[in-house]
DNA sequence: GGAATTTCTTGATCTGCATCAAGCGGCATC
DNA sequence: GATGCCGCTTGATGCAGATCAAGAAATTCC
């Protein structure tokens, strides 16, 4: 559950974790419903429960995928979540999904009730500093074989054209580098 | 001067800056020689005066350019200074270059003797934080274009092959792509 | 359940940049 | 002044991945 999946990046004791618990509101959402719309500033963060999410940013009429949310991840856009500024970003529902939403002032409070959760702001950090496959340092197949040695249920979560777009290739190349395994 | 560069990026009192260059011990370098090799911690940074100095780490044995230094900025491994662990890069002069080299321990007396030196640390992280042309997003041309709009004293500076390859292209390509302005 | 839409695959072609190769001009060295 | 090296340019070729196109498989929608 949540407790053990952040104890694994930092350390709460049962009384920490309850208060957290306590401004965490569950959260139902449909598949393609919208989080975080371009424009909006982003004011909660999510822990995804079960589901998963996108990001991306429309370049002309497409989808670019800038990050891809897994179960058990906390979910937000960082640069307009630390700023809190417009986010170019748009963070959509991939599958049904439920969703622990954390909101800003929540987190403020809970800092200011402990320092034990500055930890969190770490945590979130950490969620929005992957890898994002943008340098031309790695070729496709390298993409792909650094994504499902270090993520490999992105798989099995989404379709093969969101994964392309946030490898940063097309489709076909991405069927092709599949096929030569 | 050096006063005047301080200046356009941080506020500093006459007294400040006075107190800044006594710990600055000017250094005089020939074409080729290294500020900082393979290996070594970065335990000072320089502000050039005169000259030019470039940055850049061995990719089998050919010398990947990751930053040009011109004159009247400072000039550092940032990673490596705030570390203090080992560089991966080497700087070296690109021509007779005289440099002003401030210590990393100066910096800490500075920094204890009043907070204003804070700035530095912000400074010196700014003349890290350009752009590297590593991302596939602009063409060849965009990036040639981008640099000589943002730092056109570069071309004068530079020799076109170790411009390249700060661009990432072959110096083939630079010449193509400037011959077709 | 059947039609329509979307996703995925496969083949053919195109294109931009790298690589390979050759030649030229400048500069240093003897 | 001849020789050699280096930086730069220019042309020919190669290649990886994009684009275009078509069909198969899966999913959505009425």
């Amino acid at each position: 559950m949540l407790k053990t999946d952040l104890d694994k990046t930092g350390r709460f004791s049962q009384s920490d974790f309850d208060r957290l618990t306590k401004y965490l509101v569950p959260r139902q959402l449909k598949k393609n419903e919208i989080l975080l719309d371009q424009g909006q500033i982003c004011r909660a963060v999510y822990f995804i429960s079960s589901g998963s999410a996108y990001q991306f940013r429309y370049e002309d009429i497409e989808e670019k995928i800038t990050d891809l949310h897994l179960p058990k991840e906390w979910c937000l856009n960082y640069s307009s979540f630390i700023s809190q500024a417009a986010s170019q970003n748009i963070i959509k529902a991939n599958s049904e999904t439920t969703a622990l939403e954390l909101s800003v002032t929540a987190l403020h409070e809970l800092i200011a009730q402990s320092p034990v959760f500055l930890q969190l702001g770490k945590i979130l950090q950490g969620a929005t500093t992957r890898t994002q496959y943008l340098d031309n340092s790695m070729s496709p197949s390298e993409r792909y074989n650094d994504l499902i040695k270090n993520r490999p249920l992105i798989l099995q979560m989404f379709p093969l054209k969101i994964i392309a777009s946030y490898l940063n290739m097309t489709p076909e190349t991405l069927s092709r580098v599949r096929s030569c395994f």
